[in-house]
DNA sequence: TATATACGGTACTCTGGAGTTCCGGATCTA
DNA sequence: TAGATCCGGAACTCCAGAGTACCGTATATA
């Protein structure tokens, strides 16, 4: 009777509902983004997502999984791989892609890095899971456009990819996080036009 | 006899060893380095000052008030503006300005901005000295040598002035805090050559 | 129906850090 | 010399937040 075949360990009682699951990273993102990640305590993620407490330690041993579960679901949002503009010039492509909704969570997206990272340094985990989330999506999509260019012949094809790539999110971020300024359509169109065209050397 | 004069209090008994204090906040600005502002606590403080934690709340009436003296305190840290290079081209300023020890406390201030960003949007007064002190300077060197490149002719006098000196800033603040790569001699030459220098349309 | 687990919610324990107080000793002024 | 304030250091109070336990209720299996 008791016996529980190791092949066929069926669960009793209520089925947890993992519907709930996106519902709490997300007030977890919302709060993080808030407060910071000192700042984030689990009542205000359990109050937020409308939770129990113990329902939120059943699914994630600690906060700190939490969190990190938290920004591994940021992945991608904004962005459809599937359909990404294509202009035929670089700067049409990359100027489509300044627009909302793409600007708007890339707001919270902006909050949520200033959040964790301090936490980077000691937290290899977070810091991989940050830079899949966060940091490579990003870099991937402008990566695709410069070798578009490349292929037209827009652009030399030996500059440096990998640069970049990374203009416009450093200065995006920078402006965030460091200056405090809002990244605005208007910021991040003089940034193509101004830095990452030329280093591109589009004539 | 205990009259007091209210022009002149004089102090009684032993006088307060200001010369501790840049000792005091220089150990600060280490813990707040390693640990992040909410993994500093006032006891690693002291104990690294080797000073007793009394001590330390005589002089600043609270861990916040301790942080924003020690980053006020990083304020042109590794910059001789009396002694400025001045090479004669764009390219020989912006170099020489990448050079031990200028690289060194460099990497401190990373790390300093790294573990304050999260508290800048709620703590102004921390926000405005950690812009004097880590932001503004180096901006304001670099807005130097591209102004003598527009007077000498080498640049366009209409360039976006602000935008070319937060290019360098950006992108090694960007590489060191969210890629966690270092920043080298060798990175922040090709940000030069392949970016700041295109970007101000140098020939 | 009996048992087991999930749910939201509340109350609890425990730990660490901010800030305070006191100590013995040193250094200042009156 | 006496009183006041400093010093480094240790012990203390106080509190917020991580994590746990339990409540009554809901939903699953056997």
């Amino acid at each position: 009777m008791t016996q529980t075949t190791l092949t066929e360990p069926t669960k009793l009682g209520r089925k947890r509902d993992h519907t709930r699951d996106p519902e709490i990273l997300d007030a977890a993102l919302d709060v993080l983004a808030e407060t910071g990640y000192d700042g984030m305590t689990i009542d205000m993620v359990a109050a937020r997502a409308k939770a129990g407490k113990a329902t939120l330690y059943r699914r994630w041993p600690s906060k700190n999984e939490l969190v990190i579960d938290a920004v591994a679901c940021m992945k991608s949002n904004g962005i459809d791989y599937d359909n990404l503009p294509d202009t035929g010039t670089l700067r049409g492509d990359l100027i489509a892609m300044v627009k909302p909704p793409s600007i708007r969570d890339a707001d919270r997206k902006m909050k949520v890095m200033a959040a964790i990272v301090s936490m980077l340094a000691g937290n290899p985990e977070l810091a991989e899971t940050a830079h899949q989330a966060l940091i490579q999506p990003r870099a991937a999509v402008n990566r695709i456009f410069f070798q578009r260019a490349i292929d037209r012949g827009e652009i030399a094809a030996d500059v440096d990819l990998t640069m970049l790539c990374l203009i416009g999110p450093a200065m995006a971020a920078y402006r965030t996080l460091m200056l405090r300024k809002p990244v605005d359509r208007e910021y991040l169109v003089a940034i193509i036009d101004k830095v990452v065209l030329p280093a591109a050397g589009v004539r």
